[in-house]
DNA sequence: CTACGAGCTGGACTCGACTCCAGGTCAAGT
DNA sequence: ACTTGACCTGGAGTCGAGTCCAGCTCGTAG
């Protein structure tokens, strides 16, 4: 069998996936760890290398918005084994899509705020330039946003 | 003067902007109007196209993930006016490079998450095809994602 | 022996961003 | 005169995702 025999105590894990102790153990009791955490004699939890691998998933899922019940519902897929791969496959599928729809709305919102940007370079840039800008002049800076043309 | 002379109920600005009745309370108290709220003889919220402006930019900063304290902060100074757009520019600028870095974590959990995409339709493919896949072998399914390289 | 550091548990707390509610006001319609 | 519907206020509640804490147990080092 793949025994990479190395156990991991909880504050290994914890620096090596760069979550905290107190999130590794809320991820437990959230049941987002496909198999579960042995303990030790002396009750202490006992990691393994796979537990680090799915943690890094569960890491990536998170960090790209899927909220923890999401991920619990995969990882009980994941636990069930067998049979449920189609399932998997279109919450993954699923999440694509949102994550790809996410970077298209951040790439709208970097559009109209590069414009705005655009907006203070060109009314700094003038007015350094001693071209001083009279007052009740509509520089699009106080309020408007003006978007190009959305 | 721009006097497009057509005040608007709190529930105008609520559809028209998308935001429930509540939240726009809710960001008055929070102080990210530019410019104050008029009332009625009534007592009733007065918002002209101005504010619908305004909350569209900071629908913006928010669905970017500004959260309220440093649009307040932005407010401040756009109410303040002259004198404050280098810092306002300086906040924009920030935001900007903070919206592109999330956009690039992003885009990396979406090719790690195609990755694993790839290994259950592969899998799903030889499975349909008949190619049983005996029991013990390493899928890369159950358990890890398995990255291509990083 | 005892002090220390690392873990354990159950439960309470925080934080951000809303969201909801009770109880009240007002203007217009029937 | 009354009912509606839209709005008001202050304050409480919710939700997600952790984070913190008190009080306890080990195993080891001095």
């Amino acid at each position: 069998m793949t025994d990479t025999h190395e156990d991991l105590t909880i504050g290994q894990v914890a620096t090596r996936t760069g979550l905290s102790i107190d999130t590794l153990r809320f991820y437990e009791r959230e049941g987002i760890l496909a198999n579960p955490v042995r303990r030790n004699s002396a009750g202490r939890r006992v990691y393994a290398e796979h537990h680090i691998a799915w943690l890094n998933m569960c890491m990536i899922l998170r960090g790209s918005g899927m909220p923890i019940p999401a991920i619990r519902h995969y990882t009980e897929l994941a636990r069930a084994g067998e049979g449920t791969e189609r399932e998997r496959l279109a919450i993954l599928r699923e999440h694509q899509s949102r994550i790809a729809a996410r970077i298209g709305r951040l790439h709208e919102c970097l559009d109209l705020i590069g414009y705005k940007v655009g907006v203070y370079e060109d009314y700094l840039a003038e007015s350094e330039a001693g071209t001083e800008i009279e007052a009740g002049t509509e520089t699009g800076i106080g309020i408007e946003p003006a978007p190009p043309t959305p």
